[in-house]
DNA sequence: AGCACGCCGACT
DNA sequence: GTCGGCGTGCTC
């Protein structure tokens, strides 16, 4: 009996592969590179994934252990696949186990393969649709088909910007860019990937898609799916079978065996960017793809992130502009700004926006009031002794949640009655400080007694298909006035809505993370987006949204009043340069967090004495600025360079020393943060 | 990361 | 007398 080494992929911290013995025993299947496999590893039983198969090994033979079980059944993951996350695993400093394991869904993780066995039953017994042609498909203007023209015709690596206002069709575009590409011949097996910035709050992409092509199988790939429904799509995709992938960040990983095509809509959103565990960006690892497979790769969005729209203008992209609304005759939103210093507010509405909602009532139109902020007010506070409620576990305050009578932290699950007199004083005259959608709520309740409200924020919205049914009561006009955070900005167009106000834009402005400015700007040009869809120039009513503002001046309200993202993204451009900031510098983030903030500065210090390498700035380690969460003291230090590949370099090579090194103190490193 | 083993304090 | 605290060591 001849006995193969086969190398595998766990999902441990150990930054390697663990050998195992297989016996040929002759009636078996040989075990193939991609598979999984089921095997021991310390006291338990792990799946990996068989990375290469040799016949030696350099571990004494008294450790090999042998494989418990090969997963043959399915079909192994490709060279292709393994090698997208050998990138990401290489990319992010991460091992490769950490990245393919958690990759799969957990049911091929499983011990048992009940639940691989059955989804692989459930699809075989399934019809197969073939028929890639779409139905439905309405006429285009001339800029959206000549954008869906240049997509399909797109030879190689294409990185595409789809440059257009909301509204302005991008998802027709998208749509009909697809259709092409799976209707060439030489495409017959093709498959397009679609990712979305949260499938839940865009369902009408999902129903579009499927409307369109009811000839070939659409999976959707996101969290929110149960895993018996995960594995069945994941697998659907695996196979080929399924032809069109919509799916949310985690998408960019799944194993697609004849993907030709990948569309990232709303390519600015932060959430592509992973926030725990892997810390990928779901965007950059899609271009990487892309250019892996020679295949053309879709970027939309009205507002770009300064990366995409850099590229863009430095020609590493191309630029498809798709300038006007293409709902005939529909305008864009008229953007006023309201001087608070001039107009005060009282509860948080100006005169001028009051008089706006009044308005739209008695035309029995709908409004939407935007907040970013939920709660009652964020801060409970004492005004004869200063007490404030301030979280005894986290540097943050607790919030204010009148209806549900307690005070709750939004870091930590910290929660509490509300005290009925202020904790050092015994003052009993406790004042909320601020405002947020619950107040405003409230006030809206006092002001328009009449009017029919809703609130649509991560409070009211817990329960699972209360979002939705929430937005279906906007749609059916059972609302009047809506009050929302950012989760009404995104995907719903309402028909009947015509004002929206903004109540609380200024803290962006003068954030230290310096791209709170880029992202309120595509806030509020998403948000104002929701506005008068339907509304025409010939009713002389035309949509308006209304900005709360004590810096009327601020030139990103002027390029919003312009709807002049150019000009906005062009200006940040030249200070990023001028700062040294991204796009023009790359980063990375060590951090580390102990009970005591001392212990985790000390960790970072010593860390960043390890290399001093040419070309690499190492910044000194500070306090984060939200430093305690939980109990725990948290501290950072950032690492620039304007050399991609020398920060690369440097990271493995420091990665190597910090593992080494076994400091109790917990740390993670990231790389490209968003936020820092 | 898990999950062991391994020696020192308050309890059925 | 043991249940269990988390220190440290290993995983092919």
């Amino acid at each position: 009996m001849k006995q193969r080494i086969l190398k595998i992929a766990l999902d441990t911290p150990l930054d390697q592969l663990f050998d195992y013995v297989w016996l040929d025993d002759g009636a078996s299947s040989p075990p193939r590179p991609g598979q999984l496999a089921m095997v021991p590893f310390g006291k338990r039983e792990a799946v990996g994934l068989i990375i290469a198969i040799e016949d030696t090994s350099d571990v004494p033979p008294d450790k090999l252990k042998p494989v418990l079980s090969l997963r043959a059944q399915l079909e192994p993951l490709r060279p292709d696949w393994i090698a997208l996350c050998s990138f990401a695993a290489d990319y992010y400093q991460r091992p490769l186990g950490e990245v393919v394991i958690p990759g799969i869904p957990k049911n091929l993780r499983a011990e048992t393969t009940v639940s691989l066995d059955r989804a692989l039953k459930r699809l075989a017994g399934k019809e197969h649709a073939h028929d890639p042609a779409p139905a439905n498909m309405p006429p285009l203007n001339a800029a959206q088909r000549e954008a869906a023209e240049a997509i399909a015709a797109a030879e190689g690596f294409a990185p595409i910007l789809l440059y257009g206002v909301t509204g302005s069709g991008k998802t027709e575009v998208y749509l009909q860019a697809a259709a092409r590409i799976l209707a060439k011949p030489e495409n017959h097996d093709a498959q397009v990937l679609i990712l979305t910035p949260e499938i839940n709050l865009t369902p009408q992409l999902e129903a579009n898609v499927r409307a369109r092509f009811p000839g070939v199988d659409v999976v959707t790939l996101h969290s929110g799916l149960a895993e018996g429904e995960r594995l069945q799509h994941w697998i659907a995709a695996h196979l080929g079978r399924a032809r069109i992938i919509l799916g949310t960040r985690l998408a960019v990983l799944a194993s697609l065996p004849a993907l030709k095509l990948i569309i990232i809509d709303e390519e600015h959103d932060p959430s592509y960017k992973q926030q725990e565990g892997l810390r990928y960006s779901a965007r950059d690892l899609a271009v990487w793809r892309a250019r892996q497979l020679d295949i053309p790769l879709v970027l939309g969005s009205a507002t770009p992130s300064l990366e995409t729209w850099h590229h863009a203008r430095t020609g590493r992209y191309r630029e498809l502009t798709l300038r006007e609304r293409a709902v005939p005759d529909a305008v864009l939103p008229a953007i006023r700004l309201v001087d608070m210093e001039r107009d005060k507010a009282d509860g948080g509405l100006t005169a001028s926006l009051r008089a706006a909602i009044k308005k739209r009532l008695d035309q029995g139109e709908q409004s939407l009031l935007f907040l970013n902020r939920r709660g009652y007010a964020p801060v409970l506070s004492c005004e004869s002794c200063g007490w404030i409620s301030n979280c005894v576990r986290c540097t943050a305050f607790m919030v204010l949640h009148k209806s549900e009578h307690r005070l709750r932290c939004h870091h930590c699950s910290m929660e509490q009655r509300i005290p009925r007199a202020c904790p050092t004083c015994g003052n009993v005259d406790l004042q909320p400080l601020g405002r947020g959608t619950q107040r405003i709520e409230e006030n809206l309740q006092h002001l328009f007694p009449e009017a029919r409200l809703l609130r649509i924020d991560a409070d009211s919205t817990r329960l699972k298909g209360s979002a939705q049914a929430a937005f279906d009561a906007v749609h059916r006009g059972e609302v009047d006035i809506l009050i929302g955070t950012q989760m009404v900005a995104k995907g719903h167009d309402f028909r009947n809505l015509t004002l929206v106000g903004v109540l609380n834009p200024d803290t962006a402005l003068f954030s230290h993370d310096y791209r709170a400015s880029e992202r309120l700007f595509a806030q509020l040009m998403q948000v104002g987006g929701r506005a008068g869809r339907a509304a025409r120039k010939e009713d002389g009513n035309a949509a308006e949204v209304l900005i709360q503002t004590r810096y009327p001046q601020h030139p990103l309200y002027a390029a919003l009043m312009a709807h002049d993202y150019d000009r906005f993204a062009a200006g940040l451009l030249e200070e990023r340069q001028q700062a040294g900031l991204p796009p023009y510098l790359y980063q990375a983030l060590l951090r580390a967090e102990a009970r005591e903030l001392d212990a985790a500065l000390a960790f970072l210090q010593e860390a960043a004495g390890m290399l001093q390498p040419p070309g690499i700035t190492i910044n000194d380690p500070i306090p984060m600025a939200l430093t305690r969460v939980a109990n725990v003291e948290r501290a950072q230090l950032l690492v620039e360079s304007p050399s991609r590949p020398a920060l690369q370099a440097y990271l493995r090579e420091w990665m190597l020393q910090l593992r080494a090194m076994k400091s109790r103190v917990k740390w993670s490193l990231e790389v490209d943060p968003m936020d820092i």
